[in-house]
Order: structure tokens, then sequence, then C-alpha cells
DNA sequence: CGGCGTTGGGCAACCGGTTTCCACGCCGTA
DNA sequence: TACGGCGTGGAAACCGGTTGCCCAACGCCG
């Protein structure tokens, strides 16, 4: 409760300054860099600085303009495989850009995402990303471009990755990957080995991504002039469970197909055990295909076709283009190529 | 360049209060709360700080000594299942407690894990989640026991997560989990089974927890009388691809056995790849068996086989008893249990 | 009507750094 | 010997907040 000075708080750059026998200012040049000092005072500084285990601190840095630079990356859950592969690719790309990486999961509520930005507002970060998908809903285009606006005018940036875009004029940058391309790319082929009913297991209804890859679905059917059954569109989520629970469904209600076409690898991965777990063969039974091509996609039994997202790629880009922007350069608006990747799990129909 | 206030960045609490007609401490005042002022004067505030779109800048009130908490996290990388698990809990139990979250992976790399943890100190975080299991050697030890206590003297903590212990004294938290035991039991259930010689697929030599492991394989062999044929034990990493190398390693050099334990569910997964790859059969040909019980575990085909690691429970752990240490509570040192989960991956041996 | 307690709000010090500006001593040179 | 320039280092202002202290105005009561 005194001045202080060996609180269990680390020693004061006044501290260093004391026992080395200088002024502040001296230490701060000496540890600073540029400024001219003798060598017999940089000594007794760096002597003092190692004998207090001195470490100037960032946030007072930070707020005299000379701090580490420090960016947020917020999503639902970091547990799922493609989410994990972005927040990695973020991590990396921003600790070599010299950045701190502040981390947070909104678990999809929007009103935690919301605090979460404004927190982060006043943490001054230098950008912040938002990643994965959601309903894209008039809502929510107004919400998100004023976030975007007022981060931009506290001199920080949105970035929307995976996420519906907003429109021209909003101060954001979006990278987007392909769902609808993927999708079509995907149901053709999986049409192409000659499978006429195919079953697709989809997100939730509003959710833009999982709108996309329906989209791709239909519009491969509609290129070779077919029309697929709705019955064959069941809607859940992107969860494993949800891909377990409705390829249960499916089978109990006795649905005609010959291949599933799963919203996600995690979906697939479900279906795909409820599928064995009903004693069918996989592709000899029934074919099945998945999205995103999460690490995990190959080990599976067979091993499965999907669709591959750049999602470590897709985390990079996002910190590069939101730091590396200048000035007054526009705002950018990249979308990133898919490609299918052929495996084992599904199979052309004899008959 | 001018005295500033319109520029990129957000106001400051003087323009708030030259905008409200106030000083700036009655502004800091009706935001902060407790202090006393008129209806008239906040309103005029309120709507200042509205019409500014003002945020406090959170880094000076930390300056100031009032700023949102910090804590970080730091792994090999976010990718693996059981670290995205461990992240989740982590960063779950630290926003529950307003605490804001650092992320690093380091790679592996000691340099920058040295290096980021120097930066967490400057940024005065509350503590430092380190997480991962690493070669226990008395560098390692000596090396620890520095950040420990540097970490301490700036009035932060160390935690250590899944890693060695550093031995009585240093300012320390230690959350392990029992790698042992769990090895043990799940190695005893496959002997029960009447496997006779079970193919081990080890870590790295040094690596602490891949050592606990293999002590589990190698005290169930011993408390049945058996002493397992070192050709069985084989070395590489805790990845998928080190479990499908092996095992084709293991394959070629037609080892005898009838049973394969992996280190891990990621090896085992590489590793029933290899098998399915080679035409086997599990469990008909081969039993497997994998150590972490990550998500994807039960959507192996056959569903795998495995020892529980609660690592969302550890991660929250780690903050908890982190942050919720008092002045000078003893170092805590917490060691969770495991236990074995059976599924269809392992067969009894027929003979 | 005057003393007094309460309320509301400004000034200035402080948090821990950086940086501008200036003073001082020493040197070489005219 | 006087003078100008350079090499060093300190004092003080600043970054953007918070808070202790003090004072003015107001209402209440005697």
């Amino acid at each position: 409760m005194t001045r202080k000075s060996q609180d269990a708080n680390g020693s004061t750059i006044r501290d260093v300054a004391a026992r080395a026998g200088v002024s502040a200012s001296t230490v701060s040049r000496v540890l600073g860099g540029d400024y001219p000092v003798s060598t017999a005072t940089r000594t007794r500084v760096l002597r003092a600085v190692r004998e207090l285990d001195y470490v100037a601190d960032a946030r007072a840095k930070a707020v005299a303009g000379v701090g580490t630079p420090t960016l947020a990356f917020v999503l639902e859950d970091i547990t799922g495989p493609s989410f994990a592969l972005m927040a990695h690719g973020v991590e990396r790309e921003a600790t070599r850009l010299g950045h701190l990486c502040l981390v947070c999961s909104t678990e999809g509520d929007v009103q935690r995402e919301l605090d979460f930005i404004e927190t982060m507002r006043a943490q001054r970060t230098a950008a912040v990303i938002l990643v994965g998908g959601t309903a894209d809903t008039p809502e929510y285009r107004e919400r998100t471009r004023r976030i975007a606006d007022s981060l931009a005018s506290a001199g920080s940036r949105l970035v929307l990755c995976g996420r519906p875009p907003l429109g021209p004029g909003a101060p954001v940058t979006v990278i987007e990957y392909d769902n609808e391309g993927g999708a079509y790319a995907l149901v053709a082929h999986v049409l192409a080995q000659g499978h006429q009913r195919i079953l697709f297991l989809g997100g939730k209804p509003h959710h833009a991504t999982a709108q996309g890859r329906e989209r791709g679905y239909l519009a491969a059917h509609r290129a070779r002039g077919l029309d697929p059954d709705p019955e064959l569109l069941l809607h859940g989520d992107f969860t494993r469970d949800s891909g377990h629970r409705l390829m249960r469904l499916a089978l109990s209600r006795k649905l005609e197909f010959t291949a599933v076409v799963a919203a996600t690898d995690m979906v697939a991965a479900g279906a795909l055990t409820a599928l064995h777990e009903a004693g069918l063969d996989v592709p000899g039974d029934v074919s099945l295909a998945g999205y995103d091509d999460i690490p995990f996609a190959r080990d599976l039994y067979p091993a499965l076709t999907t669709v591959h997202v750049p999602y470590e790629e897709l985390g990079r880009l996002a910190v590069r283009t939101a730091l590396g922007r200048t000035a007054e350069s526009p705002d950018e608006h990249l979308l990133l190529g898919t490609h299918v990747v052929v495996r084992d799990s599904i199979a052309a129909v004899t008959s």
C-alpha cells in the first residue's frame, strides 16, 4: 500500500531507472532501440533490467501507440474440424504478421457475438474476423452492417469468412468459398455414376451455407433434366448427430434412394454410422458423399468422397487481406474455389 | 495531424465530454456506474456517447487498473481434436469468468513458446495455460520453472495442462490426467479378450504422455506375468500419418499380433485405414484400440474402443483453479481419472 | 434567515509507458 | 579563448482513461 515497488506485480520502468541511476526516458530509449545512448549507460540499464526481470507493460505501450497489434477471431465452436482448420490458418498468419490473436466462441448465440464484438472494439483490435455461416436475413445484414461501420470508425476492420456478404458499400472484407458450385460438381459426379434418387441431408433451411449447397444439389439435377423428389430433401443441422438422426429417419420411412449426399462431412459421418448400424454396406448398398473434406474424411470406411474446401487457406487469406488493405483500397470480396475429391464411398449403379 | 478528433480512430472520452459540455471525469462516472450523477447530466452524456458511438479504450482502462482480465492459452496445434476440446473448455470457462482469451500455436517450436510466454508476461495476463505433452527432461524442468517464477513475480500464473509437473516448490498449477492408468486398464481389457501378442503404436520415446501410456501397456502385461515382445513396440508420433505408416511397417515386417493398441485415436485412425487397405477385417482379423476418445472415435468403422479423457473438463478446470486460487493457497496438482469405453473394435480371440 | 449536510461536478494526480524539447558538457576549430 | 556543434540524458507533455479531493449550490431544519 506504500509507494509500490516489490508488489506481486512486475517492476515498472521507474524501478529500473532508479536502480540504474538514470531517468525513465533513458531506460525507454535503450530498450526502444534507435536513440543514441552511451555504452556505459546502456550496460547499466540492461543489467538493471536483467536483475529485475523487467518487461515493459504491453498495455501501457499500446496506449502510447506502440503496442502489439491484435486481432480477434469469433466463431461458433472451435471444436468443429473445419472451424479448427480456419482458426489454425488465422492464428498462423496472425503471428506471422506479428499480431496477437484473441478468440471467442459464441455457441451460436447472437447476443454473445454482439457483446464480444463490442469488447473487441474497445480493445482496438486491428480486425475482427467473423467466421461460420448463418441465416442471411435482412435483420442479419442490417445488424452486421452497423457493426462494420462501428468497427471501421474505430479504425478496425470487419472480415466475414464464409458468411453472407452485405451488399455494396459496407466497409467489410468478405472471403467466401463456393458452396453451390462444389455441391453442383459433387452431385453431378454422383448422378454420372447412374444414381437417380439421391437423398440430401441438409442443414438449417435458412442457413446460407446450407442453402448454397442445397441449390447446387438441385441445379445439378435440373442440368440433367431431373426433378428431385422433395421427399429426399431432409433438413437438420451440420452436426454428426443430425446426420445420424436424419439417416435413421430416412431408413425408417423406407425412402427409396441409392445414394446419400450430406451437407457436411460431419453429417456424413453420422449417416455412415447409421447405415452401418442398419447393416447396410457402403458403397455396395448405398453410396455416400460429404462436404468439407475434413482431415478425418479419408479415415472413414469407406474413405469418403467429398468436396474439398481450403479452410486453412481461407483463414490465412482472411487475415492477410484484412491487414494488408491499404488506406482506401476497395473493399475486397474473394470467392475461393472448391473441388471434389473422389475416394471410395461412391459406386456406380450396376443395374 | 491537428489536435485530433475525427481521425480514423474512435473518439476519446474528452470528445464526449466536450460534446456533452461536462468534464471527462463526469463522463467516466456516468459510464462507470456507482458515482452519483444528476439525471439531466447523465442524459446529456449518454446522448453524446451514442452520437459519437463511443467506447472506452480497454487498454487505457487496463493501465488504470480496471481492465478486462485476459488469459493466454498456448498449445501445439489447435487442429488436433483433443487440443480443440481443451481449447473449447478453456475458452468457455474463461468467458464465463469474464476473461478474454488469447491463443497461440507453437507448432512444436520451443523458441516460439518461450517468445510467446514472454509476450504474455508483457500483456500482464492473469494466467498462461500451457497444454500438451512434451519431453520431460531436466532442461525442460529448469526452463519451465524459470518461466513459472518469472510469471509469478509479474502477478501471473503458469498452468501446466497435461504436461509433466516440475516437482515441489514451483509456483505452478498442474492439471494432469492418468495416462498410465488408462493404458493399463485398456490393455488389461484387451488381454482379457485372450490376445497375447499386442502391437503397440507408441509416440515419441521421450514424450511424457507417450511414456505414460507405454508404461501402462507394459504394466498390464507384467500384471499377467507376460513379457511383451520388444518387436511389438513401435514408435512414431501422435498423428494419423504416423499410425498409418507404422501399421504398414508392421504389416510389411510380417510381425505377428492379433490386436493393436494405438497411443492415440488419431494414430488408431491411420492404423485402421492401413489395415483396411491391406484387406484385413477389424476386429475379425485384428482387434484395435485407441486412446483419447475423440468425438470421431465412434464414427470409425468399427466404432473404436478407446480410453476416455475428459479434455474439455481439463480445460475448464485449468482456468478455474488458476483463477480461483486465493492469494497464497498451496499450488495445486490435480490428476483426473480416465476410463475405457468399449465399442466394437475389439473381439475375443476364438483360437 | 443562517448553519449544515448532501448532492453534483471539476481539477489534478495517477496508471506505465513514449517522445519532444531543451540543457549541459565536451570537443574541435577559428 | 571564445564559439558552434555533437553526443547524452533529463524534464515534461502526452496517450486515454480513473479516482481522490475539494468546492459550489441546494434544500432542510432549527
